[in-house]
DNA sequence: TGTGAACCTTGAGT
DNA sequence: AACTCAAGGTTCA
């Protein structure tokens, strides 16, 4: 199958939703290092895993534009006719609406919390005028788990890489595009095998190898990937305290876990760059020069009485504007 | 409670 | 061409 750039090729094949960059800038949120998925397969198009389905999204004005690929028969075969493929899979629009609404949570306001923000934290209101539209995926928390066990002490090349080899090792093939692979992220009893621990670090994960086999095998054999996607039901100190008690999960990957795929926006992650930042930038006051628990506790806490029940999305925009410092975003 | 070291690998920096 | 060092941390003394 080929890539699938802009609408204007084959226009029944792609569907759009009214979004201004006001409420989501795609290629902040797709690249800020929520989800190691998506691809910039050519300038403005994002394509990606998502569901179980490969998409392409693309932002133009106030529409968000998106296409589905089909799965392929055996041999990777397509009728084309046109440039186009002569029987694409039907769209079931009404699903596939709600999947993208959902992932990117479109019906949170985002400019009115962005004010609240701005009003409450003049450091805030300086750099967001910058890095507009960043709000926080609704992810699968399977997949978000095992991505983020992945990060510790590590760089984001990597982690893609790492999670990409994840996909094709353990992960159901989807399709091709442009002879370029696509597999679903694997599910969780595809990481609980005997050997899926000599086959990660095989694959380059070194001591997160251990990680992610025995999170696996902890939760298969506990609450099940049912009762992980049942944390997003309970409070988050439950589902942080739930999370920490499985292998290369402290309190970093916990946040991220609960604010990225569990519905817990007040979740704070904080890593080296946002200590950097409340100490260097807000004057947090903090006893200790490492980052004990305490000071991890007390830099949420701080955040939070700042920023507000949402303070976790607060955090990704400075987060993003943190990754991206030296390159202003080209404001289409 | 708090501190330090080890942990796999990679890529950017001397 | 080596070599050091940090990278969205966690675990164990």
């Amino acid at each position: 199958m080929k890539l699938r750039d802009a609408p204007s090729a084959c226009p029944s094949l792609w569907r759009c939703l009214p979004c201004p960059p006001a409420e989501l800038r795609l290629d902040l949120v797709l690249s800020s290092g929520q989800s190691f998925r998506w691809w910039e397969s050519s300038p403005g198009a994002w394509t990606g895993v998502l569901e179980g389905r490969v998409w392409t999204l693309r932002q133009d004005g106030d529409r968000l534009w998106y296409t589905v690929y089909g799965e392929e028969n055996e041999h990777g075969e397509e009728e084309e006719r046109d440039g186009c493929p002569a029987k694409a899979a039907r769209l079931d629009v009404v699903e596939t609406d709600r999947i993208l609404r959902d992932y990117f949570q479109l019906d949170v306001g985002l400019s009115g919390l962005y004010r609240a923000w701005a009003a409450a934290d003049p450091l805030f209101r300086k750099v967001a005028s910058d890095f507009p539209g960043v709000r926080v995926l609704r992810q699968d928390p399977v997949e978000c788990l095992f991505s983020f066990i992945c990060t510790s002490n590590n760089h984001i090349s990597r982690i893609t890489a790492m999670i990409e080899r994840l996909c094709q090792a353990f992960g159901r093939r989807l399709c091709c595009l442009d002879s370029r692979p696509f597999h679903a992220f694997p599910a969780l009893s595809a990481l609980t095998g005997a050997d899926a621990e000599a086959r990660l670090r095989a694959l380059g994960f070194g001591y997160r190898a251990k990680f992610v086999s025995g999170s696996a095998r902890a939760i298969a054999e506990g609450l099940g990937t049912e009762g992980l996607c049942q944390l997003r039901t309970v409070p988050y100190a439950e589902a942080r305290r739930v999370l920490c008690a499985l292998p290369g999960v402290g309190a970093k990957v916990a946040d991220c876990v609960c604010l990225l795929s569990l519905d817990k926006a007040e979740a704070v992650p904080v890593d080296t760059h946002v200590w950097h930042i409340a100490r260097q930038r807000y004057g947090v006051a903090l006893g200790g020069k490492s980052l004990t628990p305490r000071a991890y506790q007390e830099i949420g806490d701080f955040f939070r009485g700042l920023w507000g029940p949402r303070a976790g999305w607060a955090q990704a925009v400075l987060f993003c504007a943190d990754l991206r410092k030296g390159q202003k975003p080209a404001c289409s």
